[in-house]
DNA sequence: GGAAGATTGTTGTTGACGACAACAATCGTC
DNA sequence: GACGATTGTTGTCGTCAACAACAATCTTCC
């Protein structure tokens, strides 16, 4: 079994040994190929990454992109409130903002409702960054999009939908 | 604008001030839905969770999977092909298989051909082993299946079959 | 044949990220 | 007013990707 090794492209001669094959190009990958999961990190992999790379001039990474967008469209949020939104731990969503607000893109306003609780706001020079920022990741969509296909993008936002 | 506060379940009363919203049902995600990467995140942590779990009680992670997977296929690769192929640095490769190796699956023997390389091989335990490992990813599958359904599965291993 | 450069496995460091536990301040409730 | 729960914060731990450096070895080129 295990002898899918369809050799194409003779690169290299298969030096003597049995023990060498072609160097990287033509490895199967058995039972990992329908494994929607690898599949998927794969494609998360490089998702970040381009965008990571389109959005590199400001600086922001998806996360710090996701919690500016929630905050812009929700203000006043406090910080659990954003923190169970996006699935962050609000440990972590304490580094994330401490960052974000020496940047001066964020406020936190000590609430009066809530004394334990900040209100979450964003400068008038974070509402100008994220217009920009949005600019940008509307960019890194359309790379998705000249990737994968305009349609089979609609689908997958469509098939993905419920993870919100 | 923001106002997107459609609001239901009128469970706690808007408190005092205009600053309080619901606390954490109805929160938009304004820009966030609609971009790719952000569906695609969570449900790749939904995903490698329930992997993590259906696998639990042989404890093997992920990668661990597709590194036995690999190997099983393609006897006799090299760390380096492994790592390129799976996309894994191949100084974190070394760390993974320093495990598996102690746990008696895989079998790092040293290349004639190359003695630089170490040849990678399943130990007959790590045959077996595997062989449970893939029954427990089928069932994993199967959770996948429940959850975005059968046809969308599909869909989507063919949308990101480009991504190997 | 031998020097120069590339490759392989290894070790180490860094930074982003998730999971958990502890803590003080504050809130809600009984 | 006391007790339990919640909020933000700090800290630790383990996973994971990205780099850099290194010794051993291979490949190439003169």
């Amino acid at each position: 079994m295990t002898a899918t090794a369809a050799r194409t492209s003779p690169r290299k001669r298969a030096s003597n040994g049995a023990t060498r094959r072609n160097d990287a190009d033509e490895i199967g990958l058995d039972a990992l190929v329908g494994h929607a999961g690898y599949a998927v990190r794969r494609f998360q992999i490089w998702i970040f990454q381009d965008f990571i790379k389109t959005l590199g001039a400001v600086d922001i990474r998806p996360t710090q992109y996701s919690v500016l967008t929630v905050i812009g469209a929700n203000p006043g949020l406090s910080q659990m409130a954003v923190a169970k939104r996006l699935g962050i731990e609000r440990a972590r969503l304490v580094h994330l903002l401490d960052s974000l607000e020496q940047r001066r893109l964020v406020k936190r306003i000590k609430s009066k409702a809530d004394r334990r609780s900040h209100a979450l706001h964003l400068t008038t020079q974070g509402e100008a960054a994220l217009a920009k920022f949005k600019q940008l990741a509307a960019e890194h969509e359309r790379h998705v999009e000249d990737k994968i296909g305009k349609a089979n993008r609609e689908r997958l936002l469509q098939i993905l939908a419920g993870f919100t």
